[in-house]
DNA sequence: ATTCGATTCAATCATTTGTTTGACAACCCG
DNA sequence: CGGGTTGTCAAACAAATGATTGAATCGAAT
């Protein structure tokens, strides 16, 4: 990778993240990146490849180190289902193992990141839309073996809201960190996750308050409101 | 309301709503709403003018009947904590109140608001922005009596979770059922914002399992992974 | 019918957009 | 040295952008 080309990306990345994918233009990232404006049409073809590439950079690894865990998660369970706290975590983990593999700071990776999954359908490199489905399907097959009973098409309702309670968490960390400011000094990254695994498993598992079998609770209505 | 001023709104609305506020030009619009290019800047100012006008049309409505229904649920309730459904069907159910008494299709009102809430500090109308204020401040107040004992802090997140949720499954409500199609016939959003209030309000007493009281439970570390 | 404000319209404005070009330089390998 | 690949650069391109102009049109009150 020459030296320009690694400018270009991380140029882009800082631009992508905090103003978001379509509102940046090629001379503004080739402005900070000092390069000329024609450099991101030589190395990446075009503006999208420029921006695919940014996309899938930090996304993929992310992925496969969730499905990394989750193998792991499954195989230290031997054929017990594994609890809902390590899925999660399987899940949501990887990304701050990633930021620190990363150049970028702790609040622009996460903003970029936070902007690239709610982007999810539109124009996402196909690389990363079939990543995702596997990661869904996989994360929904742990999902029915911890939670038997429970209809799959539950299950995803369930997935997708933890997934955006991540987004969230990761597109307004900043702007909720200036909220609850007043409290102890450093609120890193790490025990907000913490936060958002134990709501997520609590929402995962709602209607079995027993420890996970068949309670086989209310599955139908639970309140009439 | 002259008439062509409308229809310029609601073509907005519609290309705002699955395309994004970036990408849409005012002639995009225009075209769409069989009026001249300049009628947009004569009715609203500016391109901005009508994104404000969009984004404000919808979720004032909603904010407001958000505050009336935790303040109804309040009444009914006496001093006796809000149980953490109600506190959380108050914060959604709007949205299939407001969808009704809207000219656009389920799809697309659902689409923009998700738009709109994701879109949160950013360039939104000082209106909204205080308006979320206040819907902030006024269901974490009524979330702290229902779980009194856990930090503000730990609300302020937990809040932020729901909100989440809420965006994606707005956002990705078309898409979500696309994948759990095969089950029983119209999946409504109102069955969709049922499992929504039962994860909401899952995750949000989190670490309560005894009706909430003091079991006052371990505030810290829950788990070691 | 005439006047006057409100609205619409085609035409045009200056910028900004992504991309392309062709000349130039740097480098490596023979 | 020389030839070829690779990268860089200023310049220009067509297209699209938001906005503005001034004349034309409408509608209702005078």
């Amino acid at each position: 990778m020459s030296e320009p080309k690694l400018r270009l990306i991380e140029a882009a990345e800082t631009l992508f993240a905090d103003r978001g994918f379509d509102t940046v233009s090629v001379r503004d990232i080739t402005k900070l990146a000092k390069a000329n404006v024609a450099s991101i049409n030589y190395h990446f073809g075009s503006r999208d490849g420029l921006l695919a590439v940014v996309l899938t950079r930090y996304i993929a690894p992310v992925n496969e180190e969730r499905l990394l865990r989750l193998d792991q998660a499954e195989k230290t369970h031997g054929n017990k289902p594994v609890p809902l706290e390590v899925i999660v975590d399987a899940f949501a983990r990887p990304l701050v193992t990633q930021v620190r593999k990363s150049e970028l700071s702790e609040r622009l990776f996460y903003k970029l990141l936070g902007r690239s999954f709610a982007q999810q359908d539109e124009t996402l490199p196909h690389e990363l839309e079939t990543q995702f489905r596997v990661i869904i399907s996989r994360f929904i097959r742990a999902l029915a073996k911890t939670l038997p009973g429970v209809p799959s098409e539950e299950l995803i309702w369930r997935l997708h809201f933890v997934a955006g309670a991540m987004v969230h968490m990761l597109t307004h960390g900043d702007c909720i960190q200036h909220l609850t400011q007043g409290s102890s000094g450093t609120p890193t990254m790490d025990t907000t996750i913490s936060r958002f695994i134990r709501f997520s498993a609590a929402g995962l598992r709602e209607g079995l308050e027993a420890p996970p079998q068949e309670t086989k609770g209310p599955q139908g209505l639970l309140f009439d409101f």
